[in-house]
RNA sequence: GGAGAGGUGGCAGAGCGGUUGAAUGCACCGGUCUUGAAAACCGGCAUAGGGCGACCUAUCGUGGGUUCGAAUCCCACCCUCUCCGCCA
């Protein structure tokens, strides 16, 4: 959701963001709307102001045992110009509300312009990609040699997308999640939360992910929407309250399940468990004041990072493109793991800065000591990281030539001290 | 699933067709008093939008309706609570 008062400040900036999102000037339009939208605002409020009068006169009359029949009639041929005044300026409203929460955020001047992810900006690149003495496999190969992944029998039960983990590679699945939840709480000051994991459609629309997203999403019978990130349950946790400038940053951690559709992707990243319709995240989310919010996302991202770090994989960082970052975010880090078996390296964690954009429009705000006047937090929200992604990246960095797969150090005492997995 | 009760400002809680955007209490902020604090007293204290401004408009769960006029009446929906049933 956009702010209609940037706009009539700073239009020609306005359309300069737009256009870096490949979207022609749009300011014009919305200037108009807005115009036409106060005109007859003030024009349907006097007219109201005008109503209102003359019934509070009818009461006094009345009380004073009068006869008011005169204004009665009198406000009676108002009442049809002001309905009519009143659909209209509603409607005008509505328009212009639908234009600013469907457009996409601003951008900040950092972000690299380019059509797609090959144009996204490498940050730095922290250790170096493993190296090994053999051919290094892909997880589904080790887990399925090793008797601990079961993707047939998940296409029987459930259908593509899905997996069985069995025994220690359960495990360390629940391992990577417990490590990674410790690590935020304990060291970084965020704040567990168990949230729900389906969602109604008023929270994602004001958030902006619909209708835009729809698809990508499944939807219960019961008109609720399950979580394809807990970034939506958690960014709109403080919706329509209004905040103390003394509480925040506010920082949010969640484990979770996150169900994807994956409606898009039909032929991409089909063997193994990278692209399913169900996988486990602990993310992230801030609430930031909106002088600190840059700061808050190196810190956020830096949080992600640790989780690597320790783990002991290598992995690289890179600025997401204006072609390739979400519509609603102003700047994206992807933090991108190194899998041998697949020789490349693979998006882990996103960290975004959304700026103002979804307070606006889950109405989150907050005030400064003292002050009267209510201003907008800006929200931020990162994996820390992709739970089941990050089960992949242990497997190909971790494995041997045998096929076992060492235990990363940190993660053994989480696994009943076990050190390799055979 | 069945039966009932109810949703009003940060909280509690009046109001049930006409100066009620809303009494009162608590909380909170400012002041007086005090060496300081407490108490007492005085004042302030919802949000959003429009207007250069005086000021105006909207909001009493949400949406619609009745009326000159709705927090108050009617309809639908949502949510909460109590009891019963079912159940992890």
């Amino acid at each position: 959701m956009h702010d209609i008062k940037f706009i009539r400040e700073n239009p020609e900036e306005f359309d300069q963001h737009m256009a870096r999102r490949g979207l022609v000037p749009q300011s014009a339009d919305i200037l108009k709307l807005d115009e036409e939208h106060r005109a007859l605002q003030t024009k349907f409020q006097t007219q109201q102001a005008e109503r209102n009068r003359l019934s509070k006169e009818i009461g006094k009359v009345k009380a004073s045992g009068g006869d008011a029949d005169a204004i009665m009639k009198q406000v009676a041929d108002l009442k049809e110009e002001t309905q009519r005044l009143e659909h209209e300026e509603k409607e005008l409203g509505e328009q212009l509300h639908e234009k600013l929460a469907t457009l996409p955020n601003l951008l900040h001047e950092n972000v690299p312009d380019g059509k797609d992810e090959n144009n996204n900006r490498k940050e730095r690149t922290v250790g170096e990609p493993t190296k090994f003495s053999f051919k290094p496999r892909e997880h589904h190969d080790l887990g399925e040699a090793l008797g601990l992944m079961d993707f047939e029998r998940a296409t029987k039960v459930s259908g593509a997308r899905f997996v069985f983990l069995k025994g220690a590679l359960a495990r360390l699945e629940r391992a990577l999640a417990q490590f990674m939840l410790d690590l935020h709480t304990e060291e970084f000051g965020y704040t567990e939360i168990s949230p729900p994991l389906m969602i109604n459609t008023k929270s994602l629309t004001a958030l902006g992910k619909l209708p835009k997203f729809s698809e990508d999403l499944f939807k219960t019978n019961h008109d609720y929407w399950m979580i394809a990130t807990s970034e939506v349950v958690l960014s709109s946790y403080f919706a329509d309250e209004i905040l103390s400038a003394k509480d925040l940053p506010i920082r949010m951690c969640a484990f979770t399940p996150c169900f994807r559709s994956e409606a898009g992707a039909a032929g991409r990243d089909t063997a193994g468990m990278i692209r399913h319709h169900q996988f486990y995240k602990v993310e992230l989310v801030s609430f930031s004041h909106p002088d600190k919010s840059w700061e808050e996302h190196e810190r956020m991202t830096s949080c992600a990072e640790e989780v690597l770090k320790r783990l002991k994989i290598p992995y690289r960082i890179v600025t997401l493109c204006t072609g390739d970052i979400g519509f609603d975010m102003m700047k994206t880090y992807d933090l991108e793991v190194w899998l041998p078996g697949q020789d490349r390296y693979r998006e882990i964690s996103s960290c975004s800065n959304a700026g103002p954009y979804q307070a606006m429009g889950t109405k989150t705000r907050f005030r400064e000591e003292g002050e009267k006047q209510t201003e907008f937090v800006h929200t931020l929200n990162g994996s820390g990281q992709a739970v089941g992604r990050c089960l992949i990246a242990v497997m190909e960095n971790y494995q041997q030539e045998d096929g076992s797969i060492k235990v990363p150090d940190v993660l053994q005492k989480y696994m009943g001290g076990m050190t390799v997995i055979k």
